[in-house]
DNA sequence: CGATCGTTTGAGTTTGATCAAATGTGGTGG
DNA sequence: CCACCACATTTGATCAAACTCAAACGATCG
């Protein structure tokens, strides 16, 4: 069976709000194109316009800035079934790079088409601004993470949320899942040096929580892992509740 | 001459899109109320429920999050045109808190009532997101100060931003602005300790770049600070086009 | 079979943390 | 007005987490 390029959008949407079957057509129809990228390729930099949205189909890609003197941070990921990005609101020019860390396809939408889903359904509207908040939640933990936590923990928290996050969407295969990262893009992310991601890296190994094979994580031990990280997934949202749809009665004005 | 409740962030919201009257007189009317809070004041907290959205009228507070054994970091600061925050759409419980940092006024909008206003007006819609994905955006920005920049730089960095955001509501006098924190609340927005924050403050003093008398910042150099923070403004999309407004014509797709 | 990229190891250094205590400041109440 | 208290700032001394530099080792690939 093979699924329609929105699908996996569309189910994460669904976390939060049961779309009508026309806004799920409505998305299933606005895509205009599949693209395929290599392994670090560039999606879309400081320069473009931003005429598109694309949804991540499969594969791995991140968010990055640099600075003058070469520093980068990557801020954030991007796994199947994200939005990347819905940045269309904004700006002459992004502040921030969007490249693969991995062999990646994605799906076009192009901007106008979304945003005028977004006019007529209340609903898409709603959902789609959940899905950017939780973005932003997921960005404010990283800052709490690489602001407040050890390298170990920090390590440990980042592997726990990517497994919560390819867990929700099926990418889970027991206990392990591809995260296609070399150490030195690990160091960017969490924001230390690649000699001491090694050292992290080694001393999780020692104490069984896991294993990294090229470019597959395992996690032997989840709750000592969490217990490492010091891991709350609140702030992943994935429990939400499908509060405040219009018309929902649980919800009080 | 009093302002109405709403002006400020009308203001900025016009910095994106230009709101009809319609909108702007419905954003005046959403208002149900105002309440004043003093210092180190817990605005909104993991438990309760979100029936409103609150309106920053004046003063200072900021959102953090707390790990189990009580490091601390927070993760954004709110001036007065703020929106705190737009995250009706969410979860059953929060997974931070606000809270003041200095007298605050706010006030006070139903989230049902945003929520239609936000159906009923597109151009409003998008003015609340353009704002949404500003705040993203400089939440990214702290991530790369807080990984990437020394203690130095971080901190020139911090005052740069709150520099030119105060300055853009107008609440800037000549060099100085009201910046009413300590030097521990710095330390967990820096993600420093007090000890380092203080001798970091005194090197900018040292070069006479900038000066703290209690809770007023004087920027002396504002240039040299900028250089030292490798700061670069577009992040905070002051600049925005007004772009992809309805009917605008400037935009195809 | 080099070449390239990623990982690993070792040694020495640095930035910023920690601990402890002194000093300054603003507010309160007697 | 002063004594006192709580809190914030400042200073000094020591310590440790993580960085830098340098080099070796290991895969993968044309």
């Amino acid at each position: 069976m093979i699924e329609l390029p929105a699908a996996r959008l569309i189910r994460k949407l669904e976390n939060f709000a049961e779309l009508s079957d026309d806004d799920k057509d409505a998305l299933h129809n606005a895509v205009t194109g599949i693209r395929a990228y290599g392994t670090h390729e560039v999606m879309v930099c400081g320069t473009d316009p931003l005429p598109v949205v694309d949804i991540i189909l499969s594969g791995f890609a991140c968010r990055f800035k640099t600075l003058a003197d070469g520093r980068r941070q990557i801020v954030a990921y991007f796994i199947p079934g994200d939005l990347c990005d819905i940045r269309i609101f904004l700006l002459r020019r992004m502040d921030h790079t969007i490249a693969t860390l991995a062999p990646t396809k994605v799906a076009h939408v192009p901007a106008g088409t979304l945003l005028a889903l977004m006019d007529r359904s209340a609903r898409l509207n709603r959902a789609l601004w959940w899905s950017t908040l939780v973005d932003e939640a997921v960005s404010r933990e990283w800052l709490v993470n690489v602001g407040q936590r050890t390298a170990l923990e920090r390590m440990a928290h980042l592997f726990c949320e990517m497994y919560a996050r390819f867990k929700a969407i099926g990418l889970v295969a027991g206990t392990r899942f591809e995260l296609p990262l070399t150490q030195s893009e690990l160091a960017d992310t969490l924001a230390l040096s690649t000699v001491h991601i090694n050292r992290t890296l080694q001393e999780l190994r020692r104490q069984q929580l896991l294993s990294m094979n090229g470019k597959v994580l395992e996690i032997h031990d989840l709750a000592a892992l969490q217990a490492v990280a010091v891991f709350d997934p609140a702030y992943l949202h994935v429990d939400a509740q499908r509060r405040y749809l219009p018309g929902d009665s649980r919800v009080k004005f």
